[in-house]
RNA sequence: GCGAGAAUAUCUAAGUGGCCAACAGAGGCAGACUCAAGAUCUGUUCCCGAAGGGGUUCGCAGGUUCAACUCCUGCUUCUCGCACCA
């Protein structure tokens, strides 16, 4: 409608595990998955049953997404879509990727992962039954010397290692010894199995029951020696198995401590202190319990205790001087550090809850994963290029850019590569593949070459051949040059990309990482690099979150069904900008579908309206115009809510405004021939099925959605005759609401005008800068003097009054004084229409009425009687 | 914990110093039309008022200002993201 060639491309993502792992829960008939997708998404049977092979499911879905987005009335350039396994695509990621290894972006590393030793894979949320918001922590193996061996404590705070008092073993739990990494361990049986997957290699010698530990000694030289007691508490598949024992700072072992010392056991043991925390005594368990008032272990608040205790010392805590005196975030890194190098200390990796369970039944572990490859956005040079550039891009709304900086910064190198699922191998392991985030980052460039580069064998894809395409460069061995011609003009025509829409919990890893990608690819041509990103809400059905497991799900399809495809358009675009969250509401969504109606119901009444010119018809096109500049305004924003308030609910209520001043008896003029020209062509990107058959009605020239979209014509617009208007309705408004409040059947209206000298003092004071002090400049005249007390109470109601009235009708009205007797002059007809009685027009000095006094400049007196 | 955002009438929600008792929609109530319902239209929807006014409101508590929903400080609550998950 702007006459601008705008590329909308559509393809489908469909790399990583989720495809994969729905084909295999529906091979091993898993019915609750078969009922989502037989039910839910009402997939054909003899579909479903070639759901096993994942790119049926791909080609099934990607079918029913096109269909319903066409149904939607999106124009998108079909010819260009494509899946993101595509061997072409791949091709394609293989030479992005060539150029984020030769900047050394890509780089190899160790990593712990979930892992399910049934299936020998990692896990990923999809295939846990329980246990998906675990996260992996980093235990540090603090090593007690016990005999010739070692039993290891795991614990989240080194530094606590000068106040252990003790360790706990579970005497009702077998233990294991075993040979690790050349050294014996006691450990748990579980915990041996642990230490396998993460880089040790283990060998069980033998068993030690719990029991036999209980009373032992064991040493370690921070804290030297020190018993082993008995808990049951000690859980045998958390960590090693054993745990280290810190009365004075962890409110669990205080009260176990207590517990058995209540029983007469071990009261020579005293915690130790060892980290000054304000707010907590000498002793931060000890005070801590006490003053909640615990009375054993299982009390519920204990995890909250630990916590909070936990968190106190973390920020505010300091170790003792004999100790460092460091805080302890500090000392907390200091201390795991002079362990790993001194005392055998190693890290271990473990949720930090639990249970966590695969699918398959089986409890997962944290595994090291080696030859992980990972992207180095942790790259300081890389993050101050995207930076540099990020800082030239558009962004909507621009509150997302504090985020998206903060992102830049924030992100580390992030693995790249997987073991399962779809998508293209990784170059330098064919074993693994390209994550699903890594590989959909530079793709709004293969759009722009998707429907060409499919004429082309994938075997002829080489690099060269994207460096010809998307960098311009040059090599004579290229193959099918002509193709590869109209491509590279495709690309340069076409790239780069105004805007990329997304949702905003993708700022943190996608639309970021899109950013670092083309940044490098391409490196050095700063014009191809992306220009804006709109970043979307996300959408919630009855205030709730959409889920297909809760069944708290409206499909797209369903939608447009019921209520039709400009319905749900026009209710998607103008319930909420795009950046705020959307509530899907069926009541709404229907009086919707209400409101469109009376847009076309009005439109084709008006469309043969043969009245005679008004008046009020300059009014009319004047309000058109600001409209048009408006709902504009908004657009080119993508404020498509604002846009929808100014062109549906704007133009229809001054429809209403017009057709209420015509009266009963004129039919409307042919102005409005040309209000739903511009009406229906405002409307036509939000409702275009309506619109265009309207535009057909209405006998415009080919398509609405060609056709030229309105610009505001400032010849039409007539500030006069909306500054009448508003006298107008602002004087019918107070008519009515003291017609309302009197309870009485008025015989005739007097409204009664302002004389001349109030016009003056309201030019004065609305032009003073200063409208304290204006009431004295003004009594500084003679001729004001002499009108006393009426006329500084006049200057007072005046001010009230310009501090009422919008800007937008003080300042014209200031510039240029408009004749209230002739605007209601012409409306006494209207008037009385309204009001069913004679309205008589005085001015307010010759009325003779106590009430007249009160009149005011664009605020008449009324008088009824 | 870290980071971002939000809190407005029955609900959704606009409003970023005076246009504000607060846009718009939904819902409620009353009326018109109709045999009736729906649709449509009109009015009303914080409190008081037989004159267009007054009072109390925009999470809570303070502050700045002639003037605060809007600015500042503190607090409370909620939502979202936080990495191998697309």
């Amino acid at each position: 409608m702007k006459g601008r060639q705008v590329l909308f491309p559509m393809g489908f993502h469909v790399t990583g595990a989720p495809v994969v792992g729905i084909s295999k829960r529906i091979a091993n008939k898993d019915e609750k998955t078969i009922k989502l997708y037989r039910d839910l998404y009402r997939v054909p049977q003899n579909v479903l049953e070639e759901f096993t092979d994942p790119l049926v499911i791909v080609k099934h879905f990607a079918s029913e997404y096109q269909r319903v987005m066409t149904d939607c009335g999106l124009s998108i350039d079909w010819r260009r879509r494509f899946i993101t396994v595509d061997p072409t695509y791949s091709k394609f990621i293989e030479w992005q990727w060539k150029k984020l290894y030769d900047a050394g972006h890509v780089i190899k590393g160790a990593h712990p992962v979930r892992y399910c030793t049934v299936d020998e894979n990692p896990v990923g949320d999809h295939d846990l039954l329980e246990g998906d918001k675990a996260e992996v922590i980093k235990f540090t193996l603090v090593m007690f010397r016990y005999g010739d061996a070692f039993i290891p404590c795991a614990t989240l705070r080194p530094e606590t290692i000068h106040g252990v008092t003790n360790l706990w073993a579970n005497p009702t739990v077998t233990y294991v010894k075993a040979v690790v990494d050349g050294k014996t361990w006691i450990v748990s049986k579980e915990a041996a199995e642990k230490l396998a997957l993460q880089d040790h290699t283990v060998e069980i010698k033998g068993e030690v029951k719990g029991s036999e530990l209980v009373d032992k000694k064991v040493s370690h030289p921070l804290c030297g020696d020190v018993p082993i007691l008995p808990a049951e508490f000690v859980d045998p598949d958390m960590a090693s198995g054993m745990v280290m024992s810190v009365p004075a700072h962890a409110p669990f072992d205080y009260i176990a401590l207590r517990d058995l010392q209540e029983k007469g056991k071990y009261k020579d043991i005293k915690p130790v202190p060892l980290i000054k925390v304000e707010g907590y005594g000498e002793i931060p368990a000890m005070s801590a319990v006490e003053k909640a008032g615990i009375k054993d272990q299982l009390d519920p608040r204990m995890d909250a205790l630990t916590q909070e205790i936990y968190s106190a010392e973390f920020s505010k805590g300091k170790l003792f001087e004999k100790y460092g005196g460091k805080p302890v975030k500090i000392a907390r890194d200091e201390v795991a550090d002079l362990m790993t190098e001194k005392y055998d200390s190693v890290p271990m990796y473990e949720f930090d809850l639990r249970p966590v369970v695969c699918r398959c039944g089986n409890r997962v572990k944290v595994k090291i994963l080696h030859d992980q490859w990972f992207l180095k956005y942790s790259d300081e040079a890389w993050k101050q290029e995207v930076q540099d550039h990020m800082n030239d891009m558009s962004l909507v709304p621009p509150e997302v850019r504090v985020e998206f900086d903060r992102t830049i910064w924030w992100l580390q190198d992030w693995a790249c590569t997987r073991k399962v699922g779809l998508g293209t191998r990784f170059p330098w392991d064919t074993t693994q593949l390209i994550e699903p985030l890594s590989d959909s980052t530079v793709y709004m460039a293969y759009y722009t070459i998707a429907h060409k580069i499919r004429e082309i064998d994938s075997k002829l894809l080489t690099p060269e051949v994207f460096d010809y395409i998307f960098l311009g460069k040059e090599n004579k061995e290229l193959p099918e040059k002509k193709k590869l011609e109209a491509m590279r003009r495709e690309f340069l025509y076409w790239y780069p990309y105004d805007f990329r829409f997304s949702a905003k919990d993708l700022i943190s890893n996608h639309l970021t990482f899109q950013v670092f990608h083309h940044c490098t690819v391409f490196e050095g041509q700063k014009d191809k690099l992306p220009k804006g990103m709109v970043v979307f809400g996300m959408g919630l059905l009855n205030g709730a979150k959409m889920s297909s497991s809760k069944g708290n799900v409206f499909l797209l399809e369903d939608a447009v069904k019921e209520f039709g495809a400009d319905t749900v358009r026009m209710f998607l675009m103008g319930s909420a900008e795009p950046w705020q969250d959307f509530d899907w509401r069926n009541e709404l969504v229907l009086s919707t579908k209400k409101q469109i109606e009376r847009f076309h119901n009005t439109v084709l009444e008006l469309k043969d309206v043969k009245g005679e010119p008004h008046e009020i018809d300059r009014w009319l096109l004047s309000r058109l115009q600001a409209h048009i500049a408006r709902t504009t305004d908004a657009l080119d924003k993508f404020q498509t809510r604002q846009a929808l308030q100014e062109s549906y609910f704007g133009i229809e209520s001054d429809l209403k405004w017009y057709r209420r001043r015509l009266g009963k008896d004129a039919a409307g003029s042919k102005e409005l021939h040309t209000l739903c020209s511009v009406w229906t062509r405002l409307l036509a990107p939000f409702i275009p099925f309506t619109a265009e058959y309207l535009w057909k009605e209405m006998g415009g020239e080919g398509l609405v959605s060609f056709a030229p979209w309105p610009v505001a014509d400032k010849q039409l617009m007539d500030e006069k005759a909306e500054l009448a208007e508003e006298l107008l309705l602002r004087t019918v408004e107070d008519i009515e609401s003291i017609l309302k409040l009197i309870q009485m059947k008025p015989r005739a209206i007097t409204i009664a005008l302002a004389p001349a000298w109030k016009k003056d003092v309201f030019n004065t004071i609305a032009k003073a800068s200063d409208k304290n002090t204006v009431v004295k400049e003004i009594m500084k005249d003679e001729s004001m003097r002499k009108r006393g007390k009426e006329a500084t109470d006049a200057a007072k109601q005046i001010t009230t009054l310009i501090h009422r009235l919008p800007p937008y009708v003080v300042e014209p009205l200031v510039r240029e004084p408009i004749n209230e007797r002739a605007i209601f002059e012409a409306a006494k007809g209207f008037l009385e229409q309204e009001f069913g009685v004679a309205i008589h027009i005085e001015d307010a000095e010759a009325a003779g009425h106590a009430k007249a006094a009160m009149a005011l400049p664009f605020k008449p007196s009324i008088i009824i009687e």
